[in-house]
DNA sequence: AATCGCGCCTGACGGC
DNA sequence: TGCCGTCAGGCGCGAT
């Protein structure tokens, strides 16, 4: 599933190919994603040329003089660059054509994914203006988060997946980071002090970096390739894991369902 | 303000 | 083999 990294290098996979092309047409072959596909971006993005091609949080935002396309890939969502003419599967709902025959393509099995378009500032449209600091945002460190959760009870694998305090962390990367850091993901976030917020804040940029440079070394090409574009193998420590032994101590690794997701950790390295 | 549960959707997987 | 139930999960949203 696309988490921030994914994204990010879905991000700079499509950059090159997107960038400067002016679009001369949408093609929506099925709108109903978690939002219908609104109509004004089939009136309003044609004519238009890409401007940049930026992320927040999860969110790629293609911008336009005119306004600013909003994409999210949700869990299935894939883009690709493609020919135009290449046939189309039953989940490549959305086609962005340019002008040199070439479309950015909305590959979405599950439909969890987004399609919109504001003409206002883009950070400041709904779905972006609550969202939390990137997590890695220059200047950001540990202090942010532990000045910001003071006083809260809720368990800290579920506080980092809260966009509000912090953008773009999933479940994976949240359960990845807690334990790099030795920290058990019920832990009340109001509990941990500032020393433990340093490190798990090194560990969730180590995390995420690492995973948008494997992404970057191992990325296949955006433009015509087969299959799912440009994502990677991810090496998991503990997610996934259940039952297999702790990298570092051989324990087994045990899930427990926090919420309505999956939490897994080592029970005896995590406290 | 913080927290909690719901629901969207379909591929994968396990059991029979 | 094939059918069916269950699970997974991002995340906005409404309720508490």
């Amino acid at each position: 599933m696309p988490e921030l990294p994914e994204v990010e290098t879905t991000r700079r996979g499509i950059e090159p190919h997107v960038v400067g092309r002016k679009v001369t047409g949408l093609v929506v072959r099925n709108p109903r994603l978690r939002w219908r596909v609104p109509q004004t971006i089939v009136r309003e993005l044609p004519g238009q040329t890409i401007q940049s091609v930026t992320r927040r949080g999860k969110y790629l935002l293609l911008a336009t003089p005119i306004g600013t396309a909003i994409l999210h890939l949700g869990m299935s969502g894939s883009l690709r660059v493609v020919n135009q003419n290449q046939a189309a599967s039953a989940y490549d709902h959305v086609d962005i054509v340019f002008d040199n025959g070439e479309c950015l393509r909305l590959r979405d099995p599950r439909r969890f994914g987004a399609l919109l378009w504001t003409r206002q500032d883009p950070l400041l449209h709904k779905l972006l203006k609550s969202l939390g600091p990137e997590p890695l945002a220059v200047g950001l460190d540990g202090d942010y988060l532990y000045k910001k959760t003071r006083g809260r009870k809720r368990g800290i694998r579920d506080t980092l997946l809260d966009s509000r305090l912090i953008a773009g962390i999933g479940n994976i990367y949240a359960n990845e980071a807690l334990f790099t850091a030795g920290i058990h993901p019920t832990r009340a976030a109001g509990k941990i002090n500032q020393s433990q917020y340093q490190s798990l804040f090194r560990a969730i940029r180590q995390t995420l970096e690492g995973a948008i440079q494997a992404g970057g070394t191992t990325l296949r090409d955006f433009y015509a390739s087969d299959g799912k574009p440009g994502y990677f193998q991810l090496s998991l420590k503990v997610y996934g894991r259940e039952g297999e032994p702790c990298l570092t101590c051989q324990t087994p690794l045990r899930a427990k369902k926090l919420g309505q997701r999956t939490a897994f950790y080592c029970p005896k390295c995590q406290r």
